[in-house]
RNA sequence: UGGGGAGUCGCCAAGUUGGUUAAGGCACUGGGUUUUGAUCCCAGCAUCCGAAGGUUCGAGUCCUUCCUCCUCAGCCA
């Protein structure tokens, strides 16, 4: 079974070597916790922190997750667990204009879900930036007393030309020397709504020549007026993500910050920044160091936030829960589980690689999963009539199936055969193709669970279609009983009573794209949308079928996995989602 | 053409301070079990670590040069 072949230690990657070693510091091992975030006062009066590690998954509440946080959520709190710390849920919400608490709910839900908890015993570690307004608009006067920070009146367009370029240094900007005191005032006539949004912006003092561009005075608090999900109206100039980001992560005692390959050229600023604010007493040692991996790249998807948005509002899916998309809120209802994305979050690993992971990596990491948690069931999606005309008519006999052949304590449960039933249209072939062991005439096969049939033909419409197959039963060779066996055949295959059928809506998924890399080159993303993503049938179900809750996931045999979608079942009419199909090796 | 990163089997990814035959997973290929062409089990699968030189008794691990890819010029995060 999976557990016995997922390792049981994690494994080793370059944040883990890292962790490792700084837990052998005396600076981690000392470090004090006052119970909640604060400065340097604040923590110092603390004790000594019982959480060895702290890390964070710091979300922006400005749209949904997707597969790409998973990642990014199974590495914080995973490294948290494993390592006896904590990992803080906590929304960077800095820019107002994009955040809403729509979002807080649903990230606070996908984290949930994916069987994640921010509490340490009586502390919720759930945080948001804003909440540390108040500190950060102090850190920000204790720059500029320092010196190290200056208000510019360029305009934005200003200070684009004269931020340089790749190869040419940037040209100070001809406020750069104002004075403290004058600095400070028009600081707090920022604060004051004395200017304009966008006419002011308060600026690092660090180095216009840097050949890293987040060196060059990076703006730090910019003017705006906007109502904040959390803070209301109390603000009208608002931290930039580069000075908000270290300071949150200091004043939460976070010790290891992971992030993206993306902000790795931020690193210097967010240490000059902690070192600047230490210095100044205001946060304490040991100092949050920010380490950078690659984010997840999965093959047949797009991860970008841009593109997700765009297949919304244009309406290339149902909405952001579209089992189609590789959002949280898709996956869930697609039949995607939690478990599922552990395996396979552990098999991708982590590193600074850019790489793209094949997404049957993932298909398979739920197959493995569902394979072991899901009860078997029948499910005849293609239908196509099979009369067995030696068996009486009106007449019907229970069949025993195990609900899952891997825990036979799991029982059996009993489905009804007669003389009409259901069986899968490709499972027979007038003429077989080379191969090809099912029904075909003349030939032999099991009814699953049931008899040995013979095929003896099949009747056809105007058109030359399969409209009915007949076949003759041998009745001692029934399922369970002695001598069931003693008519050896290869092909097996699962059937319904037709009398005996609950009709239900089935969604048979398959992948959004087409292309392996939607969009590569310049090519339009959409123009590689897979027109077949979602196909919908109506399917004949056994009928134990009918009454099952919402999320629950069944293996129908030969088929594959499929969940009760939680959002159009109904009672007693329960619709199902293809999650993923079981693995087919006969190629046809 | 400046800075910061990355290049180990088809796809991921371990490889401590250089030390014997380069982990593991997925995929793939054989074989076995099987009333799901599923699952499961067994076996195979890089003389080679982007390339070329060099140091060394010994290099994926050190040095030099080169190549390729990603990333940075928002008052977004």
């Amino acid at each position: 079974m999976s557990s016995e072949k997922t390792p049981i230690q994690p494994a080793s990657n370059f944040i883990r070597a890292i962790i490792e070693k700084d837990l052998a510091l005396i600076n981690y091992a000392t470090k004090k916790w006052a119970g909640s975030p604060g400065d340097a006062a604040h923590q110092d009066a603390g004790v000594v922190d019982t959480a060895k590690i702290r890390t964070r998954f710091p979300p922006e509440p400005n749209g949904y997750l997707h597969i790409g946080h998973a990642k990014s959520i199974f590495l914080n709190f995973g490294l948290a667990r494993d390592f006896g710390g904590v990992c803080h849920l906590r929304f960077d919400d800095t820019n107002p204009e994009k955040e809403s608490q729509e979002y807080v709910d649903s990230i606070a839900d996908a984290v949930k879900w994916l069987g994640f908890d921010w509490h340490n015993n009586n502390e919720s570690n759930l945080y948001f930036a804003s909440n540390y307004f108040d500190f950060m608009y102090r850190a920000a006067e204790s720059l500029i007393e320092a010196g190290h920070a200056y208000v510019d009146s360029q305009t934005a367009e200003e200070m684009r030309i004269t931020r340089g370029t790749l190869t040419e240094a940037g040209k100070n900007s001809p406020w750069r020397d104002r004075s403290v005191a004058e600095n400070l005032s028009l600081f707090r006539e920022m604060r004051d709504g004395k200017h304009a949004d966008g006419s002011l912006i308060l600026r690092a003092k660090i180095d216009m020549a840097s050949p890293n561009f987040n060196m060059r005075d990076p703006a730090i608090y910019r003017v705006r007026r906007a109502h904040h999900h959390n803070t209301g109206d109390k603000w009208c100039i608002y931290p930039m993500y580069t000075f908000a980001h270290p300071i949150e992560d200091a004043l939460e005692r976070i010790t290891h910050s992971i992030c993206t390959l993306e902000f790795e050229d931020q690193r210097p600023f967010y240490d000059w920044l902690l070192e600047c604010l230490a210095e100044a007493g205001l946060l304490a040692h040991p100092l949050p160091k920010q380490y950078e991996f690659a984010r997840l790249n999965l093959t047949y998807v797009v991860l970008s936030k841009r593109k997700l948005i765009q297949l919304v509002e244009e309406k290339h899916v149902s909405g952001w829960d579209d089992p189609r998309l590789p959002t949280l809120a898709g996956a869930r209802r697609r039949g995607y589980t939690p478990a599922g994305f552990k395996l396979f979050t552990d098999r991708i690993g982590v590193s600074k690689a850019d790489s793209w992971i094949e997404y049957s990596i993932l298909e398979d990491s739920m197959r493995e999963v569902l394979n072991v948690d899901a009860e078997r069931r029948i499910a005849v999606l293609d239908p196509i009539k099979l009369v067995i005309d030696n068996y009486p008519d009106n007449q019907s006999e229970d069949c025993f199936a195990p609900n899952h052949p891997l825990k036979p304590e799991l029982g059996k449960r009993t489905v009804q055969l007669s003389k009409a039933l259901w069986i899968e249209r490709e499972d027979f072939m007038e003429v077989p193709s080379k191969g090809f062991f099912r029904l075909t005439p003349d030939g032999m096969v099991r009814l699953r669970y049931g008899y040995v049939v013979k095929c003896t033909g099949c009747e056809k419409d105007a058109d030359g279609n399969v409209t009915v197959v007949h076949c003759e039963y041998l009745p001692d060779t029934k399922s369970g009983t002695p001598g069931s066996d003693s008519v050896k055949v290869k092909g097996n295959i699962h059937w319904v009573s037709a009398s005996h059928a609950h009709e239900a809506e089935v969604r048979l998924y398959d992948r959004l794209f087409k292309e392996a890399h939607p969009g590569e080159g310049d090519k339009d993303f959409l123009d590689d949308l897979n027109p077949n993503s979602v196909t919908s049938i109506t399917a004949q179900l056994e009928l134990g079928l009918k009454d099952v809750s919402a999320e629950e996931c069944f293996q129908f045999e030969r088929h594959g996995y499929f969940v009760v979608d939680k959002k159009d079942s109904v009672v007693g009419k329960p619709v199902f989602n293809r999650t993923v199909t079981l693995r087919d090796a006969w190629q046809k």
